[in-house]
DNA sequence: AGGCTAACGGAAAGCGCTTACGAAAGCGCT
DNA sequence: AGCGCTTTCGTAAGCGCTTTCCGTTAGCCT
């Protein structure tokens, strides 16, 4: 009796259909050199017999695999899922099966998740991470990405331009200052920022577009207290109380994304305090819920889905010479939460 | 010249260590049969020399892969985003890759994800997806799933238990029960549900539990008036406006899912509609906004992450003889949305 | 001190697939 | 009928790793 296998190979289809194995496998990868109604009958049979083949013996043997890796920080965070399912669409068309790791505000854990992706061998990789703050790790990372380069690889990042590589960008300045604009043009002068950690370039960034608003409104922005706390909802909620105790005269509250504004918004209502009457609030990214919320929140969209489709897209591409960039838009989405100061 | 190979490989490795293949495989897998000092200098050496595996070859000769794969329905829906979260943090705790696959409520995708996550064995499989509409396909599922357990593979589902393999579900049934006793406990007694689509098991397990908690009042749930739409925000809009429409009367919505609920709280919100004051709302999930919307939500927590993680410890244990059942608890979470009817 | 066991290291056989390369066969042409 | 050409298919050589099976060597007891 014959061994007994746990599942069927190639060779198994081959045997039933009666022909080789190298024609077995042309058939059903569609590569040419077999004739189509050959082709069609060994697919036929394959199909009948339940077989699917190894993608890690393909890959091994092709050396390249059907899929591309994402890296992101942290799924549960809508910045990131929405980057993920712009990744997934592009995928998805291109039938490619996209891994996505997640490293977890840790850049030891990205720098990890890029080596694992490098390992198996994936056709391309979109980094959608948090930035390295460590100047060693980031030049590892570049190390570990030209080597993957240099091996056929592609890479594309987002929001980062450090790494060498093909980068889809925010527009994180210009949004800071389009939605830093709409405050003053609405009349405030006396505001406060809720920020994430200012080392990140995405923070960075958007500050910068914000100071550049005040330069050009020839205003003073060192004067703008900037409170720094997580960049999460609860984050936004301790620098809520912040401003509130250090602060008590601000009209408007710029958070440097939604999360945090939500936090702050729930706060403000705890307190009794009207938004946008007694104080505005304005966010940063335009996350989906920011349209529901009460007052609906006035933001800066950042399109992101968009930005991880091109991300993909652009890495898919045959390979530049020099690193290429796309810049993706930026919106300003004036909603319920922002009004003139109170009298 | 020796042929420029792109990748350093295993044999490389070897070399330089000055040790035969196997050795280095040994000494890098952690397996037993090297001395401690010597596996560590090979690791040295491979480190210095940024040497990392190739997970094909490593799969394929060792018949099984350090990964699993997870099949979610959208990646950006938060029910699915913190079973992902949870399924993650157990995956890392492993040492676990996890790929995450995402059907798009397409079910016949969700059989095609399944295919390729056998197809590149993984180690387990864990599946929350969306269900399947059609008994054809959910037949072809459960025999695909079959083979590969048969094979050594291991399976956890969420949410469902027709698949024949262990399986974690939520209390839906429970949850829904407590959340209709608390508005008929608060004196409601003109309702109406707003719910997705009544094939969904998850979705009818709901509704039965709030079935019952009418039974057991003493009173007739056949007159509530069930209103269907989109299980998203949007489609919680669409339900408001159809119930003020159609059930102006009604003193409490129940909205089968939070994100519905938020939609709900929006259009009540834009029609001057006082929550509590003159209508209730409840929702099903406990999002993570749910506490930081205005008002904050009334609601039933399912514990998403701790389900994600229980499925994959369930799938990694060793496999039993009859599929396992894990039933999540469940907890009312009582905040502001929710108040006695008005007089 | 000698023979035994135990532990370690090396050669080689695959894992299941892709893909040169070459053989065979079919075609039109002279 | 024979020649070169194209098309179709089979043979076999790997892809890079794990792991079994032995040959060595070190460690230990009497």
């Amino acid at each position: 009796m014959a061994k007994r296998r746990t599942t069927l190979r190639l060779q198994d289809v081959a045997e039933h259909a009666g022909v080789s194995i190298a024609t077995a496998s042309r058939s059903l990868s569609g590569a040419s050199g077999v004739s189509e109604p050959l082709a069609e009958r060994v697919r036929e049979v394959a199909k009948r017999m339940g077989y699917v083949a190894n993608l890690h013996a393909r890959s091994l043997a092709a050396g390249t695999s059907r899929s591309v890796g994402l890296v992101v920080r942290e799924i549960g965070d809508p910045y990131f899922t929405e980057i993920a399912s712009g990744v997934l669409r592009v995928g998805a068309r291109e039938g490619l099966m996209v891994q996505i790791c997640h490293t977890g505000r840790d850049p030891r854990r990205e720098l990890d998740q890029i080596r694992t992706l490098v390992a198996s061998r994936v056709g391309a990789i979109v980094i959608a991470g948090s930035g390295f703050l460590d100047a060693r790790l980031e030049a590892a990372a570049k190390a570990e990405l030209q080597a993957y380069r240099a091996a056929g690889g592609r890479v594309a990042v987002i929001g980062r331009h450090h790494l060498g590589v093909d980068a889809v960008l925010p527009e994180n300045a210009a949004g800071g200052r389009a939605i830093a604009e709409h405050l003053l043009a609405l009349g405030h002068r006396r505001l406060a920022i809720a920020t994430g950690s200012r080392a990140l370039t995405t923070i960075a960034d958007r500050i910068s577009g914000v100071a550049e608003a005040f330069g050009a409104a020839g205003l003073d922005f060192t004067t703008v207290p900037q409170v720094e706390a997580e960049f999460t909802r609860a984050g936004g909620k301790e620098a809520a109380e912040t401003i509130l105790a250090e602060h008590p005269g601000v009209t408007a509250v710029l958070a440097l994304n939604d999360d945090m504004a939500i936090g702050i918004l729930s706060v403000f209502r705890s307190h009794g305090i009207a938004v946008p009457g007694r104080i505005s609030v304005a966010g940063f990214d335009d996350v989906a819920v920011a349209q529901d919320l009460a007052p609906s929140l006035t933001t800066v969209r950042l399109p992101m889905t968009e930005m991880g489709a091109l991300a993909l897209e652009l890495a898919l591409k045959e390979p530049a010479a020099r690193p290429r960039r796309r810049v993706a838009g930026h919106e300003l989405v004036v909603r319920d939460s922002t009004a003139p100061p109170p009298a």
